[in-house]
DNA sequence: TTTATAGGTGTATAGCTTACACAAATAAAA
DNA sequence: TTTTATTTGTGTAAGCTATACACCTATAAA
């Protein structure tokens, strides 16, 4: 037996919501499509699955062609498969979102794609069914980090505390009282206070910190904690 | 332009995971697997994505061969890629799972297949990648569950208050106190008292109730409460 | 030297979560 | 008919967590 030899086979494709956020706003890097349909129109990055990559391996790629990042948080948020949701030939796509610092990220690989920062909030029109995966990325990003502190994967290795509220204020659109913030954070034992100062922000400047990994890594599968003794199902 | 011509094709899967509540055990409905390769073993429902349908409707055309059940809970989970998960021809498999009132199920239709309920925690060797999706599942339900009231969807329309706790507690895993148990589901609104009672379980009988289905889709997309006025992004 | 601006910190209150025990109903057994 | 065994159903006190709230500090710029 060599193949499946009566069934039809389909395009596949990935997209990835790629986000950062710049200290100010939470945004989304789109980028002109080159080809048609919809050529120089707003898109996200993606493109067709290969023959001998997985799918996972077909997002990083492409996310490494567009900022030349690697190893950055990559997750897989749904999958596409209306059939008429490419006009041109029936195409499934395989939804990833992206969270990276921002600083990190290297402007000049962009430009083959003419690739822009749009504030999330004001993401121009995307084509085909891509405002809905915007949608569904939105929408994961706050639930997953209402849970998990997925959040500091936007920032630089070096932070500040009223950089990282602002970052949640951001996602969650909502103010936060800076003592009870971070009263909150600094309760995680997530964070290791540094000895200098990012002095861009304000007169007095406010002191760095960075990630704890350790307990970074232990948090991060933590789960809610409204069920006495989580076990294993 | 008519088609992408330059790119690969492959076949696309549906796989279905499909789990019921039987008042004690939380079990997952497996079929034996009718052609080759893996021909006779332990297996998902799921099929290949006809031409003409989306994956969702994939996913609800399998599940209503194997059990009947049309309108059910059914959520897309994860898409899996590998290039050699199945070892005939690369088949990507975008999986689902579905939470179904097991009393519903229409045993004579899944006679067809062979299929059989398993204890979840009991669950035999399954082809290919398929132990991986359903442990996948595993997480979902009680990550879901945690924080939207999606267990209902396990109980008959009338069900009682030790009914739904015996269900928490083996999704979680755990024993909860019947007072607190109580109190907090009660405290919901979620739930509609009848006057009659369940005289199957216990000599003296547990009240039945029902869902209160206004609230229950008013809680349903309910999210966590521990940022001040979530509002949209 | 003054002023303007953002950073940093503590406490009291309310609300929520948890721990915990006994009586009621009734079928089955004696 | 009485006793026994089993499951249902309910309240309260204590501890913990979340929230609301205001003033001083550091420093650059004027």
């Amino acid at each position: 037996m060599h193949k499946y030899s009566k069934q039809t086979r389909l395009l596949l494709a990935v997209d990835c919501i790629i986000l950062g956020f710049d200290g100010e706003t939470l945004k989304i890097l789109l980028i002109k499509r080159d080809f048609q349909p919809e050529k120089g129109n707003w898109s996200l990055m993606g493109g067709f699955v290969q023959p001998e990559e997985s799918i996972d391996q077909a997002a990083n790629r492409n996310l490494k062609q567009l900022t030349g990042l690697q190893g950055v948080y990559l997750e897989q948020l749904h999958t596409f498969g209306a059939t008429k949701r490419d006009p041109i030939e029936r195409t499934v796509s395989v939804t990833y979102f992206a969270l990276i610092d921002i600083n990190k990220y290297q402007t000049q690989l962009s430009q083959d794609y003419h690739a822009e920062w749009f504030p999330l909030k004001r993401t121009p029109k995307l084509i085909f069914d891509q405002q809905e995966m915007v949608e569904a990325a939105r929408k994961q990003i706050r639930y997953k980090a209402a849970m998990h502190p997925i959040l500091f994967e936007l920032l630089p290795t070096k932070f500040t505390i009223p950089q990282l509220q602002t970052l949640y204020e951001s996602v969650f659109n909502t103010a936060i009282d800076k003592r009870n913030f971070s009263k909150r954070v600094l309760a995680t034992g997530l964070l290791i206070k540094l000895a200098d100062k990012d002095k861009a922000g304000s007169k007095r400047g406010a002191f760095y910190y960075q990630l704890n990994m350790q307990n970074y890594y232990a948090k991060f599968q933590a789960i809610m904690n409204f069920i006495p003794n989580p076990d294993t199902l």
